[in-house]
DNA sequence: CTGTTAGCGCCTTCAA
DNA sequence: TTGAAGGCGCTAACAG
């Protein structure tokens, strides 16, 4: 038994097709009213629920806006996700979501399947990386844009442009100051901290996160101080946690090369993760040696995830307005290619317990 | 300039449109070798993606998979979102998200727009509630479902059967057993733990809520014990908050019924709240008037949600395969109405230092 | 193995 | 205002 069509409804209601179309879907004014209800009335006892295929296929256009991230459970996608959903509703569209893990070549793939089901726009979430490995893939991936731009399509971008893209045409991006946000971070912190600074990054080329660490560095500078030591590693908690062990060799090593052990009073280990997760996964191996923050070692973060601000101790972090990203990111429905335009966002820095001067032990 | 076509494509190879088809989607075995090159030369060099719309209107059928949460930000629904993102491409389908805040006339909604999309199968997380609120809500959800599935749609659902389905074709369920694991729970809690119990749950009519509530008590019982009493508040951090301050009270009460203060080495409350966020939630609301987890009070909650996997003091909880699920919810594509059925999980007691019995502070 | 002929369900001119 | 006709891009039956 398949849904019921238009034809029926209009058969039914003993019109045509057409004026049927016009009654049930948003034409320029309602027909007759009283064939206008007689048409309602077929179309709910017949339950007719319009397809969306055909109605895409006759006014090539979907109703639908793809969003890109890299992995929809990572609290930083899904805030961003919650945004672009907010923002779709609005335009009343559907959401058709992909996640690539950052791969290029599934980014890629995931622009031509929403080009195939003529996406009205696509959301890209989620950094892209210079990396020399990934130049082919980025430049197919631009490829692909730009194709779906110059085919009416509008993209969004969230933090940089995209790499490559070679039109500005339909290109709609939400810049995030990561790289100044990490600097004003940095002054803050070097203002009350007098302990040397060490980086955990990401991969070495992910634009969001080279970003940070160049801004961190940058803030360190201004504050008189040397740059800190980049340790490259995942961008998930996984990597923080990697990273966090190497650096309790550091901060434990008796006489080590930075003096402070756990009891001694000196001037602690800074360490910043270019994302909070990652600082959630390095405190946590700290932890596991049983170095405790903020006593042994200080810790900050960025973008200040909803589900870890209960987290003790309290993270440091640079908070970014993630759900208002996704939804400035969602390009405006039906505006010319003119209305593609970069808006800005602002973060704030946010001091916490985990970068206090050591003290007593956490409440 | 518009995307090309197949026709424009067969024409440029030299041949009808019905062999580029042939040769540029799936058909039954590739023509010719070298008409098939040619025609692949043809695409390419175009850029050619097919219409999805076409495509699916032709094959009925759209390699759609909709998804219904009620928040994507939620990391609970976040995790079950990546288990159906993972099936959806084993089957390579992709998905389309719908977000709900748990109302059932925005289900039904939801359920609609999938429906009008001819979305493959529908997933729905998210319990449902019985509040006679929702009554004719739910009611209206169930209808248009029963109508997807007769119209040869398949539905996947998390948790329970759908409330008021009239038939069981095309229903596929996974089974949490909420209840089961809330009893392990709290005999459990009981085996190790003197004091009194207390339930933060969610409003009354949830599902899921009602039966860990259920769940737990009759652990109790089965220890010996009599019955928790009950706070329904919001099913979120914000509701576990507001019942965490309401708690604080009972505890810090001087010679309060419970008699046990912050000081007293007496019988701690033990309290179970039904999903981990608000776990969190009436954890930070007890710190915030100065109570100390388990000092002052033990806490368990379920779900286990992996971003609170490094959370002080570590969360007692339920372990939930929260990823597996989503991954079994998603309907097995092409299968006849009888393979809907019924596949369970199973979860784990996950006891860790949020209800350790009082003593040294934590680590 | 290839081309021709019909639709899939809807919208949109164009006449009436 | 309403109906009739054509096409959106593709696939699936048939022929050849």
């Amino acid at each position: 038994m398949a849904a019921s069509t238009l034809t029926e409804v209009a058969r039914l209601a003993g019109v045509s097709p057409a004026t049927a179309s016009r009654v049930l879907n948003g034409s320029a004014r309602t027909p007759g009213p009283d064939i206008a209800e007689r048409v309602r009335k077929a179309a709910d006892s017949l339950g007719y629920i319009p397809n969306a295929q055909a109605q895409g296929l006759a006014k090539s256009s979907s109703g639908l806006i793809g969003l890109i991230v890299h992995d929809i459970a990572d609290p930083y996608f899904s805030a961003i996700a919650r945004g672009v959903q907010t923002a779709a509703r609005h335009q009343n569209k559907m959401v058709l979501l992909a996640t690539t893990a950052g791969s290029p070549a599934d980014e890629r793939a995931a622009v031509a399947a929403f080009a195939a089901r003529r996406a009205d726009s696509i959301v890209i979430a989620g950094s892209r990386s210079t990396r020399t490995s990934d130049r082919q893939g980025n430049a197919e991936l631009a490829a692909e844009l730009d194709r779906y731009c110059r085919n009416g399509g509008r993209v969004g971008v969230v933090g940089h442009a995209v790499v490559g893209a070679e039109s500005d045409e339909g290109y709609h991006v939400v810049e995030v100051p990561n790289e100044d946000l990490a600097a004003a971070l940095a002054r803050e912190l070097a203002a009350s901290h007098a302990g040397e600074f060490v980086i955990i990054a990401g991969p070495e080329g992910l634009l969001t996160s080279d970003d940070r660490v160049r801004g961190f560095q940058r803030g360190l500078a201004d504050a008189g101080l040397p740059p800190a030591d980049v340790l490259h590693t995942g961008f998930d908690r996984t990597g923080g946690y990697e990273a966090g062990l190497e650096l309790t060799a550091r901060i434990s090593a008796p006489g080590g090369s930075r003096g402070a052990g756990p009891d001694a009073g000196y001037p602690r280990l800074c360490i910043f993760a270019v994302n909070d997760v990652m600082a959630i996964g390095a405190t946590a191996a700290l932890r596991s040696k049983g170095l405790r923050i903020p006593r042994d070692a200080a810790i900050a973060g960025f973008d200040d995830i909803e589900t870890l601000r209960d987290f003790r101790p309290a993270l440091s972090t640079v908070r970014l307005p993630l759900e208002e990203i996704g939804r400035l990111a969602v390009p405006v429905a039906g505006s010319g290619p003119t209305a593609a335009a970069t808006v800005g966002v602002t973060g704030e820095v946010t001091l916490r317990r985990s970068t206090e001067p050591a003290g007593e032990p956490a409440t």
